[in-house]
DNA sequence: CATTCGTGGTT
DNA sequence: TAACCAAGAAT
């Protein structure tokens, strides 16, 4: 049985994707192993989010915060103004928690250790996995969307996941090696990425075409089954852009949990069927003709655009100015840019 | 255990 | 255009 997992990681010397993040697998065998705070970087921006989507903010983040000492020092409106973009903010705001609790509670050392890194904030049982056996070559066994698939292909499982999780979970940790961990675990990652995809996989280049039951069988394109999702709902609200006469912007930090938490934004309504108007303050509001329209992971939203020029004395009910030239649409969630870049065009011509 | 939580690319 | 998909975690 552990001959094929052999068998992948001479593919992997041949193939191995280039990563900022990641050491090659020559230089690993000759016993380098990747900064763990480097690896654990990575795998919470790549927690269901593309490689290619994560470089730049792997690279920003590293040269912006080097060490796990300086994420832990950083300031929480820069941390989540650099993530925006990337989603899923639980996941920035969890990085400084768990930079914080490695310095208080583990010396400003990632702990090599399963267990342990379980209970740190934002680490689940796949990042756990992946920091123990990428940055330390532990042997435990990363279980993600690739290893699901590639898993329920070389046995030919046809349960639907999530149910089959814990079968195919079990079927990954019988082929993992006690030689190069770390390595494999990429390896497997790699091959689901390049070779075994989701559709159309190229099954004539794979290491595993021999012993590959779902190849044999000609059920590769259509497993892993999944239980089918219900299709998203649309919900409605109204976004209001106030600019002052000195050019100042009002926006709000929403609050710290739910949907965009910690993030910046622009006051609104509610969000739902039939929104209430909520306007931060009285003015002569003007309705924009075009909507923003966002897609988040469980339902669609349409946002009308209400924009208003204020003087310099006004108070608003809540949020808070920001002075021009302090205001970065970059530092914006993406569903609030995009109300920005509606509105911008009206600023600039009233 | 089901739901919540982003975004951009692909089909 | 709508659905699907990506190195999941928290609740």
């Amino acid at each position: 049985m552990r001959d094929i997992s052999l068998q992948l990681l001479a593919w992997y010397d041949a193939n191995a994707r280039e990563m900022p993040w990641r050491v090659p697998p020559n230089a690993r065998q000759n016993g380098t192993l990747p900064d763990p705070y480097a690896v654990w970087m990575s795998e919470v921006m790549l927690q269901q989010t593309t490689v290619a989507a994560v470089r730049e903010y792997h690279n920003k983040f590293m040269a912006l915060w080097p060490s796990v000492h300086d994420m832990a020092a950083a300031d929480d409106a820069d941390v989540m103004a650099a993530w925006a973009g990337l989603g899923y903010y639980a996941r920035a705001r969890n990085l400084l928690k768990c930079a914080r609790a490695v310095v208080a509670d583990h010396g400003g050392v990632f702990p090599a250790d399963y267990a342990v890194l379980l209970t740190l904030p934002g680490i689940g049982p796949y990042t756990a996995a992946a920091i123990a056996s990428i940055a330390f070559d532990l042997p435990e066994t990363v279980v993600d969307g690739n290893v699901e698939r590639v898993m329920a292909r070389l046995f030919d499982i046809h349960d639907p996941l999530p149910k089959s999780k814990p079968v195919l979970t079990a079927r990954a940790k019988q082929l993992t090696p006690d030689t190069r961990p770390g390595d494999y675990a990429q390896a497997v990652m790699d091959l689901g990425a390049t070779i075994c995809t989701p559709r159309n996989p190229s099954c004539g280049a794979c290491p595993w075409q021999q012993p590959c039951a779902a190849n044999a069988a000609g059920t590769a394109a259509e497993l892993p089954k999944k239980t089918p999702k219900k299709k998203t709902p649309t919900r409605h609200g109204i976004a209001y852009v106030v600019q002052r006469a000195d050019g100042a912007l009002l926006l709000e930090t929403r609050p710290a949990s739910g949907l965009l938490g910690g993030m910046l934004g622009w006051p609104g309504s509610e969000w739902g069927d039939a929104p209430e108007p909520a306007p931060p303050l009285d003015a002569n509001w003007q309705t924009l003709n075009e909507q923003a329209r966002h897609t988040f992971t469980h339902f669609h939203l349409r946002l009308t655009v209400m924009v208003a020029k204020v003087d310099a004395r006004a108070q608003a009910r809540r949020g808070s100015f920001v002075a021009a030239p302090d205001f970065d649409a970059g530092a914006l969630p993406t569903a609030m840019r995009k109300v920005f870049d509606i509105a911008a065009p009206t600023l600039r011509n009233t």
